[in-house]
DNA sequence: CGTGCCCGAAGTGCATGCAATCGAGGAGAG
DNA sequence: CTCTCCTCGATTGCATGCACTTCGGGCACG
């Protein structure tokens, strides 16, 4: 466990908030987060909400740029492409280690988390968005992997940022009847089905998520421009 | 580029340092790293030493225990499995997205490197280690995915602690010309073949160094008196 | 000779202060 | 009216200071 996971901790306290923003969507990709308001409103002092800056920098989460306020990421299509790619293949990796060695009381709160996921299915589209993020974390929880909890965690967090750049209409997008097969598959101990299980789960949020760089809408006026950009001859 | 790349990073100075230091094993697993030294050390504060600190525990290279000194991580048996597992994926999916993608150039200067792999053979063996993980992290460049590089820097960074720790007589397990097969597979454009051989050439690091826990000779004599331990009735 | 306690030294946790840097907005020239 | 330059507030970069915690050794005691 990388990151104290105890409650005690300011640090961790801040990058939990601030990763918990993120992901849904309170803090949207170019969002800035000056020291000093981060420190006012955690009660700890700058030096502390560098720290954390730093921390979730490393995470992918923020930008830190020399002598400016760092920045929540602003994902180019291309990172996309690659953060899930890598997601796929963790996730992967991750069902087929825990298939069919799951006891039943894993089971039972990968269900109860489902079943959390259906509740909120009505509810704010972030929380939606959160649950099901949440879903593969715990997944990866259960390999007893810290490398592989951290991975992931990290690339979904990220994913998450990607969808609110690309994905305008998040279609309640969750899948949670993918979620519940994948769960079906791992406690029959179905390896493989559980593998292209997920991968179908993911490629299918990656491709309602990533429908080309839609070249309007760019996120950069410069982006925009870019195409209409011709010398003068 | 999740870490500063400028060489007026002072930071990014000292963690650089401290990754090289433990990748040629001068900083061996359980090595102190009190704030005061570091800092009077590279010639900064506390304060920046101590993100340093920071930064290298995201990466699993450093533990943070509170109101303790620093330390280089000692991996556990089980940990170094997690870390070659997913090395074993991530790495596969490197050569994948690569196979048959290679400029001249890029190939030569892999060749170069391999050359100089093996010119430094019979040097100290830190240098050796630390030319083998480079090689691995430069084919990960290779795929213009900054996670990919960050995640594989990492892990292969964690191999070499682990290496140090479980692989007493590192019989110059470098597998040079493991590494020049592979480099002919990418040229050829066969990427299961790369994949293959890829595949093979870290079983057999994996297999050389993961000597199961030799039971005697435990680190710590907690954990060799872990399993006597129970509870008095 | 082994065991428990206590205190000084060492080290961390965190806030604050000061210098350096950036950038937004206004003044002035064209 | 527009463009340029310059200044000043906003913000970061970093060192230092102080309180608190831990460590390690000496001393009394069994």
């Amino acid at each position: 466990m990388p990151e104290a996971p105890n409650s005690k901790d300011k640090v961790g306290m801040i990058c939990r908030a601030l990763r918990r923003a993120i992901i849904e969507q309170a803090l949207e990709p170019g969002a800035k987060l000056p020291e000093d308001s981060l420190g006012e409103r955690f009660g700890v002092s700058r030096t502390i909400a560098r720290y954390a800056l730093g921390q979730l920098a490393s995470e992918g989460l923020v930008e830190l740029r020399r002598n400016r306020i760092a920045v929540v990421v602003t994902p180019s299509w291309q990172d996309a492409r690659d953060i899930f790619d890598i997601r796929m293949d963790l996730e992967r990796l991750i069902v087929r280690k825990i298939a069919g060695k799951l006891s039943s009381s894993q089971i039972a709160r990968l269900k109860a988390h489902v079943e959390a996921e259906r509740e909120a299915h009505d509810g704010p589209n972030a929380v939606s968005i959160r649950l099901a993020t949440e879903f593969h974390i715990m997944l990866a929880s259960m390999t007893n992997s810290p490398v592989l909890v951290r991975y992931v965690s990290e690339i979904a967090y990220r994913c998450c940022l990607t969808l609110s750049l690309f994905s305008r209409p998040h279609s309640s997008e969750c899948g949670i009847s993918e979620h519940i097969s994948i769960i079906e598959a791992l406690q029959d101990g179905d390896a493989n089905k559980a593998m292209s299980l997920m991968h179908s789960h993911l490629d299918s949020v990656a491709n309602r998520a990533l429908v080309e760089p839609t070249p309007a809408r760019g996120r950069d006026l410069l982006d925009v421009l870019a195409p209409y950009t011709e010398e003068a001859t």
